[in-house]
RNA sequence: CGGGGUAUAGCUCAGCUUGGUAGAGCGCUGCGUUCGGGACGCAGAGGCCGCGUGUUCAAAUCACGCUACCCCGACCA
């Protein structure tokens, strides 16, 4: 491919709208175009790279026995009501109404139409089990759109779905997804970390995220270096404190602190730690009043709390003072008689710091036995964080970010059971199917490698997936007859031999072309120009850095072999 | 949804406080000079100042309404 009839569209500034690197970069390298809120154009150059993601997803998909087919984008009413999704997902789902006003909506994911598909189709035994998958067009009407194409409303998702007569066959099938979907990612040339997920309301006994890691993930995932432990922070137990709690040292004073509402400040106030703290927080259980017990430099973590109280929210300041008879921000468990749960860390607690329950007023040297009983209920209520014993009592935790860029699950028979998603076993008796479902976030998987490769030139995309392999740049293309004989005889023997190759033959300033081809990401380049030619050379540069090297002209192609198998 | 912010040329932004009829840099077009890391000169094109309603002799500027977009949003007691 030339630049010349090709579509660069490159950008020195990155439009405002952007914040997070990958989201710039896709706009500054003319990937993508913003269309309205999470609404993008895939731009020549984007779509080759969404085009690569997708063609290694379906490779590994079919080589594991997957079949490929494609359901509508618009689905009707009639599927999501049989399972009561209809109105379980809310004002995230895209509602429409055709001309004769029935409702339609734009797919989020396509487990009813699947099982559709499942129950009028599959008849037998014999037939299972079945792994069926598409490579589609979603919209999810989120609340915030951000980052680009990473949460985007509209977006590629590779969803697939497999229908079994058994957990066992289901866990197998699960088991193959779980290696296809690290083969991908691998390939993909990406670093990331399979995690255990929630299993949640929908049941089930098998879930893993597989996340991208990079910083600027919107997902905490706690690991343990030690094994292969990782789950999302949200999921990963906290620990009983293994210590046991130390004796009394101090005496209980109540000491005045004035404007000391927060744990820093307070800690600011008393030059103690946050460890030493213990925070109170108020919350309400329908009717019912509870302290929250943490240590104050610990969070509360609301999905494990939602496991004790569900629902629950936080108390107002006039039903803090009702119950606590102290002003929010003084509150603590001393000399109270409300509901209290204690998180297991509060319980090693021994000479800390808490509200008095006086405004202006906290409790130092307080310890449990002594200054108030021990907590009854006790229970795991925060997050993990970083040196918190791994749960498989393997080595302790760390704390990584990461973009979640799959997701399989055991889905048991939630939908086969609502939609009647039947067959007959080996006695002619109707059996409901086991289901798993397996998705991919095609869309946002470039986002996401953008985001774990690039630098202030910009984009460095994996060989795998980057929208050409090898970049030639001529220099003096418009007034060099040599340079371009060289430069188009290169290409054609490069594009002949099975390489992507882009011959930038704009005539441009070397500056220009090298600051245009980095940016947009190109793993290889080779520059050719009149200085090099009279010695048969040109040169050659990694995107990934290294240094230049010079190439003999005919040389050119076995180096390149070498170089994109590196 | 709640809070905050922005809207002026293709992009990044100034002008608004103090009303007087539109600006810069980059990009784009043409010509010339340049030519191994985003060149330079000259000449151009390009704007219903988001939309609407008011105030005023006069509105990008002031007021009100609307729309779009962006950012933040448990608690840290």
């Amino acid at each position: 491919m030339r630049v010349s009839q090709f579509f660069l569209s490159t950008l020195k500034e990155a439009p405002a709208e952007a914040e997070l690197a990958s989201h710039r970069l896709m706009l500054r390298a003319g990937l993508i175009r913003r269309l309205g809120s999470g609404l993008y154009n895939w731009m020549p150059l984007g779509l080759r790279v969404l085009r690569k993601v997708e063609a290694i997803v379906r490779e590994e998909m079919n080589k594991a026995g997957a079949l490929e087919l494609l359901m509508p984008a618009v689905t009707p009413a009639e599927l999501w009501q049989e399972t009561g999704r209809w109105e379980v997902f809310g004002p995230q789902m895209l509602k429409i109404k055709d001309r004769h006003e029935r409702d339609f909506c734009f797919g989020p994911t396509h487990e009813e139409v699947i099982t559709d598909i499942a129950r009028k189709e599959i008849r037998s035994y014999k037939q299972l089990p079945l792994n069926f998958y598409q490579i589609q067009t979603k919209f999810r009407d989120e609340i915030r759109p951000r980052f680009g194409v990473m949460r985007a409303r509209e977006f590629v998702m590779k969803d697939a779905y497999s229908f079994h007569t058994d957990k066992a066959s289901l866990e197998q099938t699960y088991e193959v997804m779980y290696q296809t979907y690290s083969n991908i990612f691998t390939r993909l040339g990406l670093q990331f970390r399979a995690v255990r997920a929630d299993t949640g309301a929908i049941g089930g006994t098998g879930s893993h995220e597989f996340h991208v890691l990079a910083d600027s993930g919107e997902d905490a995932i706690a690991f343990c270096p030690d094994s292969d432990y990782a789950a999302n922070v949200e999921l990963a137990e906290a620990l009983a404190p293994t210590t046991p709690r130390a004796e009394p040292a101090q005496a209980m004073q109540k000491v005045h602190t004035p404007g000391a509402k927060t744990i820093e400040q307070l800690c600011d106030f008393l030059k103690v730690t946050p460890q030493q703290t213990l925070k109170a927080l108020a919350v309400m259980h329908n009717d019912a009043f509870s302290l929250l017990l943490l240590r104050g430099d610990h969070e509360l973590n609301e999905i494990k709390l939602q496991k004790i109280l569900d629902p629950f929210r936080f108390a107002t300041p006039e039903e803090i003072e009702r119950h606590m008879g102290g002003k929010a921000g003084y509150i603590g468990p001393v000399g109270v008689s409300v509901n209290i749960i204690a998180d297991r860390a509060v319980t090693a607690m021994s000479d800390f710091v808490c509200g008095a329950n006086d405004e202006g007023y906290h409790l130092a040297g307080v310890n449990f036995g002594r200054d108030l009983p021990l907590p009854t209920q006790v229970a795991d209520i925060r997050n993990a964080v970083a040196g918190d014993p791994s749960p498989d009592g393997k080595g302790a935790l760390e704390i990584c970010r990461g973009i979640e860029v799959g997701h399989i699950f055991q889905l048991g028979n939630k939908y086969s059971q609502a939609m009647e998603a039947t067959y007959l076993d080996e006695n002619g008796q109707h059996q409901v199917m086991e289901m798993g479902c397996y998705g991919i976030g095609v869309s946002r998987i470039v986002g996401a490698a953008i985001e774990q490769g690039n630098d202030d030139r910009g984009i460095i995309f994996p060989e795998a997936i980057a929208p050409f392999q090898v970049a030639i740049a001529a220099i003096g293309f418009d007034r060099s007859e040599t340079v371009r004989e060289a430069a188009v005889k290169l290409h054609d023997e490069l594009q002949n031999a099975g390489f992507d190759v882009l011959l930038d033959d704009r005539g441009e300033r070397p500056g220009v072309m090298f600051a245009d081809l980095e940016l947009i990401g190109i793993p290889h380049r080779i520059t050719i120009g009149e200085r090099g030619l009279k010695e048969g050379q040109v040169e050659y540069q990694a995107r990934k850095g290294g240094e230049m090297q010079t190439v003999a002209l005919a040389e050119v192609q076995n180096f390149l072999k070498e170089a994109c198998l590196a």
